[in-house]
Parts: structure tokens; C-alpha cells; sequence
DNA sequence: AATGAATGAGGTTTCATTCAT
DNA sequence: AATGAATGAAACCTCATTCAT
């Protein structure tokens, strides 16, 4: 076999593995966010379409499979952000709508929101590098619409993570009265400069 | 046995469980707050320094025990707010004292708050008539600040176990920046009339 | 209920779990002698009609059951040589006597050799003590058997495991030609001092 | 492709394959040796810088590659045997020196020694034709040594095996004491001819 | 009524073996 | 022929719940 196609079966491999890694991800978040993340992991192969093994080729203990899914959404939180911070348009409204793009990304899959609150640190300090990034992101948006002045001068960057927390937190009670497109609004009206109404 | 003896035996059992019930329930606020609600029963059994059996006595299933703690809750608010309703002074500031408390008062057990986010429905049914009266009593408390201009025309009485709910996910987390009592200060900065500082 | 009737429920509590406790080591000796130690707990529960749970309420881990073999094991050698002491006879021929016998008790359960060989120190340390005592009272039998000049005075205590796990070694292998008790009888005429035949 | 590529591909493969089969026996022995026959295949396929396929190519099952390991052992004590009675120099002497040579390569490789300790008849069946040979070879050794006087007369070829394997069994014990050179030199004291010592 | 030992279904994880590339 | 990803039966262990004392 010459090494060029030695290098292309490496790859074929290679693919095949990621595209099964991808499954076991989307997996997941179908299985956690129906039932909670004690969930089964023999269940989330079940939807993978895969065997229990697979898994664990993948994902050392069924802790560290959680921990990336909380990885993952960290880093399209900041992809998000950087995107905002690219986009034109006023500051305030610019990071308005980002908050509402991160919530409506949220809403879609319940599984990270579970597993946050069940879970111990060892979660966070997996996603260290993408929570820093999203900090560092969500600070210069807050700078910058300060500096218009449509955002209220005393909030910083380490406000907006808790209070978007909060907002998730609504998403995942089915209480009676609970809306949180409206507890989101809320949030967006007091974060926003007093007098100044879009 | 006479008659007599008998009686005097069963106030004595009667009080006896009556200690032993409040005994794990307590046990179960220490546990869960500290472990979260995936703590064992015979943790709970061991803090109340009692045999499982007598837990399973007092309370059918685990669950059972978990929505007995949720309706305690519950009922501290309804009080809580009665109180509130009571009390002299600024409608808004009386309502804003009241949420300062409630929110203390989940500050110090956060058992209820890893059961509520673990847990289905099964809980909120158990706690209904506490819950019922809690947003009754809710809704003249908002009514009465609105009246007295100093709060937000637009809130409802669901809003604020809404927004409350998000307050108590930010103490659950022990994530860097978060700080529920800075978080609640802006839930009640959400809910003045715009215009009226304290 | 008095005092009595409580201290007599908790000793019968006792003797029932202590009961468990035995059914469980000798269903051990049982299923790890028929099919070594990679035998599955299930099927000690099952040998001894009791449930999994059982087993590890008594045990914590499955190496903890078999280091318990272990320790069993040599408190039986450990009596054995005792015995030996205060018995009367030729020194020489009472340790003989004690080694048939030793070897006699090995043979009846494999199950301790097979665990021997499979797995690591942790089995020994928990046996340390009566490991230690046995190597006491072997010395003072050697010691006495040399001093009476029927033994080689070159042999030292800790000759004797060593030369006995040999023996035992012969046992759990059904290698043709193999037979540990003439395997025994080698090491014993070895030990003899010259010109002493019995 | 030529009938002269054809041969030409063939012999490299099969000098190929020829040095993998060499490989994954020389893994087996190092990784046997160090976890004992329970390590894994993966562990043994790393060792051997091969995949497990390539393992499964040569070998159909753990159990076989196990096997050969003690065939190929086999090969080599009856080698050692062969040399032993072309030497010249003292029958006795020539046989004892052959022990200390066969332990020693034992103690070189403790993978066997924990292979046959854990497995069963499987293994003896696949060396059948060795182990017969090792007898008929110890056969001639003991009845020469025996004819010199030299050799307890009473010795079997069979006893030799025997108390080979428990010197082997002090190697693969680390317990305080054990020292299989002293192990072996009891052993051949116990061959000897009582009178004649070297 | 209280106790805590017993239960066993069910969860996570391992690993010999297969098979697509 | 070689690779190593995939498989899934089977192992260990947990824990809510039951039940004999």
C-alpha cells in the first residue's frame, strides 16, 4: 500500500470516527435533554445508533461526555459573541440580540441546563478555555455599549453569565407562569442605559 | 392495659414520631443542601440518627420526602409574605423586603433548590395549595405596590417566582463572578417603577 | 420494649448477620475454589442464597472478601501451630505433623491459592498480624525442633512458606505426576537433620 | 504482476509476518510478566507496536497466544535438557546445573508462571508434544545421575516438574523472606544421594 | 413503632473479539 | 495483510425499598 493511500485509509478512519463522535454528542443532547442527565448511557447509544463501547472509545467515563457537551455550547456561545462584536449596528441592541440568539440556542436543547445544575466543578474547568474566551468577548461588548452610554454604566462582563443563568433556569421548570422569552426581556430592559427605550 | 395507659401511650408514640418526622426532615435539608437530592436516603437516616425503616414510615418514598420539603418551602414563603402583607411602610420596599428575605432564606438551605432542578412535576402537585395561596398572596402584594405607583405596571404575580427562581439558580452555582444577592438587587431594580429610587 | 428485650433484638440482629457473614466466606471458599478467583460475585451470592447487596454490605469490594479468605486462612495456621507447641512428642515430629496438617487444610479449599497467585500485596497486608504470628510461632517450633537436633540447622522460619507455597503450588496444578504429598514428604525429609529417620 | 513479483510479495510477507508473530510473543512475555496473564490484548498489541487485528491474525484467541507462550517455554527447558546430557562432568552436577539454568530463564519471564496459575488444561494440551519430550529427556538424566550413585534412587522424572514449579511459585511471590535461588538449592539438596555432598 | 440487614434491579465500565477500511 | 474503531456481553458495584426481628 503506498503511503498515499495508507494516508487516505488513515483519514477514512479518522472521518468515520469523528462522524460517530459527532453522533454520540447529538446523542446526547436528545437523551439528556428528554431525561435529565441520569439519563442512561446505554440509552444515549441507543439513539447514537451505536454499541455502549463506542462510547466509551470516545468518552473516558459518561462524566466527561457531559463535560464537553457544557465544552460545546461555551465555545457557540462565543462564536456567537465574537460574531456580535462584529456585526454592525448600535452596541446595546448588537448585544441585545446576542443575549436573545444565546437564550434561543439554549432553549433548544434542556440537556446542558440539566446537567449544570446537577454537576460538580469538574465541568467548569473543562470548559475552562472557551469561559475565559466568552468572559473576555462579553467584555468588550459591555465596554463598548457603556461607552455609548445605552448600557447601564454598573454592570460588568461577570453580571451577564449569571443573570443569563437565571434565564435558563426558567427554561428548564415547567411552572406554571414561567416564560423566559419574558424573564430574558426583563433582563434586557434593566441592563439597558435608564431613558433610553429602542 | 387500662384505657389510660393505652392513651398515654400513644400521645407518647404521637410525640415521639411527631419529633422523629421533623428530625428527618431536618436531616434531609442538612443532606441534600450539602450532597444534592441524589444524597442516599441512608445518609439522611444517618444524620437524623435513625434506622431507614423509620424514614420510610413517616414518608412513602423518597420523593415523598423531597415535595414534603418543597411544601415546607413553600409555606415559609406564603407566611413570609402574610407577614409582609402585615407589615407598615412603602408597599414596594415592604415587597422588596420581603424577596431579601425569601431569597435569605434559600441562601441557607439549597436542598430545595438541587430538587426542584432534578425533579419533575410530582413535586409541584404535592405543594399545591401552598403554592396557590403563595401567588394569591403574591398577586394583592404586587397589586398594592402598583397602586402605590412604585412598582412596574406591567408585573404579574407569576413573574416573580419566575424571576425568584433565577435568583436562587445563581446560589447553586458556585461559578466565579456569581453573587445572588447582587443578582437580586437588579431582579428588584427590574420590578421599580422606572423613575423611583429608594 | 425494655432494655433486655432491646439488647436480645440486637444480639439476635448480630447472630443473623453474623451467620450472613459466614455463609458468605465459605460460599467463597466454595465458588473461587471450583472456578478461581475470577469467579463472578453473583455467583457467591448465589452459592450462598443471598443477594449481591449482601455480600458487599459485608465486604466493600470483591479483593476485600478475598484478602478476608486470606486472613482466615492463616489464623488456622496460625491455631494449627499453637497447638503444635503444646503438644508433646519429639519437636521434630510434632512440626512434621503440623506441616501434613497444614497442608491437609489447604488442600480441601483451593480457593486461597488460586487468590495467591492471581493478585497483589494488598491481600497480604491484611493479613499482616496473623501473618506475623505465625512466623513467631513457627521460629519457636524451629527453634525448639534445632535445639533437640532433629532438624537441619540451616533452616530458618521463613524457610517454611516458602517451601510450603510450593507445596501448595503442586496442589492447584493437575499437571500428570504431580502429587503434594510426596511433594510434602521431600520438603519434610530435607528438614530432617542426617542420620535422624523416624 | 509476474509470477516472479508474485513469489517475490509472498516471501516478504511471509518474513513479515514471520517477525510480527516474534513481535507479539516477545510483547506477551514482557506485558504477561509485568500485569500477569489478565492484561489486556490492547495492552500487548501497544507493546508490540502492532493493531489487535494483526494479534487475531496470528493467534485466534487470547488463549491460544497464551499457550504458545508455555509451548515455546517447553521448547526451551527440553533444549536445555538435550544440552544437558551431551555435557560432560558429574551426572548429578550436570543435572542440578541444568535446574539452575531452567530457573533462571523461569525467573526471567514471570508471564508463564502466572499463565498456568490461572488457566487451564487448554495449556497443556497445546505442549503436549514438548512436555513429552522434556519428560523422556529429564527421564534419561535422573536414571544416569541415579545409575552414579549421586541421585536419590527413589526420584522420579515426574517429581522434577513438580518441585520445579514450586520454585517458580516463590518467584512469582513477593513476600517477606521468599528467595527462590535458597528455594532451589533446598530442592536440589533433597535430589541428592544423602552422603554425597559437593 | 423502630431498626438496619437484606434485596436485586439497574447503573457504569471493561475487554475479548469482529469487521470495515 | 494490517489496522484500530466498533461491538456488546458480562463484570463490579450502588442504593431505593422491603422485611424479619
Amino acid at each position: 500500500m503506498s503511503t498515499k493511500e495508507q494516508t487516505e485509509t488513515n483519514r477514512q478512519l479518522r472521518a468515520d470516527a469523528r462522524r460517530n463522535r459527532q453522533r454520540i454528542l447529538d446523542a446526547a443532547v436528545e437523551v439528556f435533554s428528554e431525561q435529565g442527565v441520569d439519563a442512561q448511557i446505554d440509552d444515549v447509544a441507543r439513539q447514537a445508533e451505536l454499541g455502549v463501547g463506542t462510547i466509551y472509545r470516545h468518552f473516558p467515563t459518561k462524566e466527561a461526555l457531559v463535560a464537553e457537551l457544557v465544552r460545546q455550547k461555551f465555545l457557540t456561545f462565543a462564536e456567537n459573541a465574537r460574531e456580535a462584536l462584529d456585526a454592525d449596528g448600535e452596541p446595546f441592541e448588537a448585544f441585545a440580540a446576542l443575549l436573545r440568539r444565546n437564550a434561543e440556542f439554549c432553549s433548544r436543547d434542556a440537556a446542558v441546563q440539566h446537567a449544570l445544575s446537577a454537576s460538580g466543578e469538574a465541568l467548569w474547568t473543562h470548559a475552562q478555555p472557551e469561559i475565559e474566551e466568552l468572559v473576555a468577548l462579553t467584555d468588550q461588548l459591555v465596554t463598548r455599549a457603556q461607552a455609548a452610554g445605552t448600557m447601564r454604566s454598573d454592570i460588568s462582563a461577570h453580571d451577564i453569565p449569571m443573570l443569563m443563568c437565571g434565564v435558563s433556569s426558567t427554561m428548564s421548570h415547567d411552572f406554571p407562569g414561567f416564560d423566559w422569552h419574558r424573564h430574558l426581556e426583563f433582563v434586557i430592559d434593566m441592563l439597558r442605559a435608564s431613558g433610553h427605550t429602542n
